[in-house]
DNA sequence: TTGCTTATACAACAGTTGTAGATAATGTAA
DNA sequence: TTACATTATCTACAACTGTTGTATAAGCAA
């Protein structure tokens, strides 16, 4: 237990303390506005840090963005236990949901999702989404290419997760019976290595 | 015959030149260096018009590669005649062939395929493939919902052609034995409402 | 041709960006 | 404490952005 996550290393405080005032502002900026409205002028005059330490720390706010995703998604994921567990179709339905719900609380707490952010946010969360499946077929064997399976799984959930937020005319369902009602569309590629013939349906 | 595609419709000669122009000189910039390193600037210098008149036909220069990919898409379809037709497994393999050749034709067309750029490409090749998908699966009438299936289906051709197109180590396969490998995958969502068992293979 | 409309050129503007060099403040280890 | 290394601040800079107003040129219709 003495070693945190990479990224809560022994850091010069002064580190810390500067990227957590960046983050801050700039998440309360995206609660306001667009993300592709917002300057590094405006996080950096938020945050009471001068704009050059900006730089110092992030390539640009497009990096900011991607390094606050990647920490946002990961705390998502370890909420539910997902971080380094093993497959089972209840983790299955366990990380759909959660993808879901990450996509429609991205939407939610900011004011005008632009597509810049939106695809940012699709880029890295499907990044971890295809690590984890990795990790899971690693485990039990898969009955295809691993990667491809992995693949295919990942952009799968990741779209069907985006459409669902999307639905706007009819009450969606919940997160839960979404991932419920499309299990099967998933499922496929966690078959190991037994062929099981037909016989489930 | 008479009428065109929208975008050839009657314009103004003037309009067409510039858009010609501005367009050339994108592409020949594309091959020289990254997206994320050619500037509004470099385009309009390079196409002999005038900073100004760029804006008054594109947003950014994000809008403009939107519209290039665009274009240069729906011409790669058209190539293979997979501009409306009807559902079949050749026209699926087809679909699938062209994605990959579009990927890795764009990937050998740019010196430095930035993540911006790559990040364009997927969002408006993918549109335009669940368009199609959606269109045959209207035709056939899918099993399962026909949003999900487009989505799913759109989703998993694009990551796995991505993939494809990814692939250094060994030698990857051509595009076609590609397309034929994975076919049973996405093939799924393209079962008409009649069962017929595992029979076909 | 004439007259009207629309597109382009040009120049100037304030605002943002990313970088660099010098200085001050802070953390750390002896 | 002192000495050293690291980090943050401050200032200035050239470049690019997106917009505006005006003048010129090209298209088009009577």
């Amino acid at each position: 237990m003495s070693k945190k996550t990479a990224s809560e290393e022994k850091l010069d405080p002064r580190v810390k303390r500067t990227r957590a005032l960046i983050e801050q502002a700039f998440m309360a900026l995206l609660a306001e506005k667009g993300f592709s409205s917002i300057t590094v002028q405006d996080i950096t005059q938020r945050a009471e840090v001068n704009r050059a330490t900006f730089y110092a720390h992030f390539a640009d706010k497009y990096a900011l963005l991607e390094a606050a995703i990647q920490h946002a998604f990961r705390l998502a994921l370890e909420k539910r236990t997902l971080n380094a567990c093993h497959f089972s179709e209840a983790n299955l339905r366990a990380l759909v949901v959660t993808v879901c719900e990450f996509i429609s609380q991205s939407d939610a707490h900011c004011k005008t999702c632009d597509s810049q952010f939106e695809t940012l946010v699709e880029k890295e969360v499907r990044r971890q989404i295809q690590e984890l499946v990795e990790l899971w077929l690693e485990q039990i064997g898969s009955e295809i290419d691993l990667k491809t399976a992995a693949t295919a799984a990942s952009w799968t959930i990741y779209g069907l997760a985006l459409q669902w937020s999307r639905e706007k005319g009819k009450p969606r369902p919940k997160a839960e019976q979404f991932a419920e009602q499309i299990l099967p569309l998933v499922a496929v590629y966690f078959k190991p290595r037994e062929v099981s013939k037909t016989a489930q349906g």
